[in-house]
DNA sequence: CAGGTGTAGCTAACAGTGTTAGCCGATTCT
DNA sequence: AGAATCGGCTAACACTGTTAGCTACACCTG
């Protein structure tokens, strides 16, 4: 149980105004618990999720896996924390790709984000992509954000989500190498980054504007607007901890 | 073993060219072996991947499950079987859409008839692409021909590749229920199918040609031309049966 | 200082998973 | 008729997540 030993630290209150900067924090962790999740970080990342069994981590904490008990209710605690650790860390890689537009500008900037990551961790990318995860409660708002720069890239919910699709696609394909060896893998994510900025910047001109658009018809640098809309992602997760 | 009870039919012997109508056959089972994976499709798209099991598997055929393995080398066979089952829909499914355009033309109607067959079979779906499957061997050319589609409506590998992964994107997250509860994915849908669209006229415009679209250049209807090249997957599954 | 209380470990055990070994009756082939 | 294969069975193993119950230690209180 343990509710909330450390107050959220007075973040952006509720969910209602998401702010493009401050992603919400996860609900507070005893130190012990902190621990565990970390060993479990360290065996998913380097053995893959065939590795993150309760009695390894277990032994990687020098405990017996029924003790875990003690601290956590169960496995889908230390998965669920995992997921909000890999979600947090893209978000905040994306919005800094958006914030900072690179030579290619926002959405190619944002795809190049994207898929550095998830090349960097495959087994955390994996695994909070992973269906199998109880849909629900990561915390609160976390994935809307993590999301969100999908959506100022490109100012059109449509191609936003789209484009989101097409990263998370290609990602996963390239993850679990379903592309023939001899791809040339750059140059698809450059066409896909072609196809959804000739997209984004045709949906800006056709429609007068869609909420955040209108604030900021550029590529949208500068400081970010305020959104309103729930945007790409559903919470996921949660579910019975029993 | 039972290498081939049934002889391949004849078919476009081996992987050298891929014929676009005709489906690479598995190789043949015995009959108890079908009657087996016949009820793991039955048990997977009822009641998802969890109720999978050797021993459900054994009781819906009215025997133990150590019998199971006197047709079957092990549980990864039947994953293996009915994997090759869904990519031998699928892909018979996008040819069908490819060589009949519908009004919305050959990109519109093939992501239509993916995006159909997946909402249609989540469960088969969702096995078919999940990455824990080893990869390597289903039936040699199958993924590769299930593919094929993707190329033959856009006439250009990097924008074949791109709109495989956002199709595949799209249908894992539309599946996970992953987009906020309010998307209009349908419009999601067309965005995508438009930028792939577009993406697609630029690049059989500004190159010169790509093999198969030097000989049909327009939205590729009429008799499909051959194809030489290894093309989106590569051959997934195999491993140790053990 | 004595005593209660909560924390954090332990072992034993359960239900479930895929899988193997070995037995045994029936069918079929020589 | 005898032999061999086929297709079922039970028992068991190693592994998974998880629960119950015990115990030692720290700490706070009267």
């Amino acid at each position: 149980m343990t509710q909330s030993v450390l107050s959220p630290g007075a973040g952006p209150s509720s969910s209602a105004g998401l702010s493009s900067s401050a992603p919400p924090r996860p609900r507070a962790l005893s130190p012990r618990a902190t621990e565990i999740i970390s060993a479990g970080r360290r065996l998913l990342e380097a053995e893959g999720a065939g590795a993150l069994t309760m009695r390894r981590l277990g032994a990687e904490l020098g405990i017996q896996a029924p003790s875990l008990y003690k601290h956590l209710p169960g496995k889908h605690a230390v998965e669920l924390a995992l997921v909000d650790e890999a979600l947090a860390e893209i978000g905040q890689a994306l919005h800094q790709a958006v914030c900072h537009p690179g030579p290619a500008g926002g959405i190619a900037g944002t795809l190049a984000a994207y898929r550095e990551y998830a090349l960097a961790h495959p087994n955390l990318y994996r695994l909070a992509t992973s269906s199998r995860l109880p849909r629900g409660s990561t915390t609160p708002g976390l994935e809307e954000w993590s999301g969100e720069p999908f959506f100022l890239a490109t100012g059109d919910p449509q191609v936003a989500q789209a484009m989101f699709a097409f990263a998370h696609g290609m990602v996963i394909l390239e993850l679990d190498q379903r592309f023939p060896g001899n791809s040339d893998l750059q140059r698809t994510w450059e066409a896909g980054a072609d196809a959804f900025t000739s997209a984004s910047a045709s949906a800006r001109g056709s429609r007068p504007a869609t909420r955040a658009a209108a604030h900021s018809p550029g590529p949208a640098p500068g400081p970010m607007p305020e959104l309103e809309t729930p945007l790409i992602l559903e919470t996921p997760l949660i579910l019975e901890t029993r």
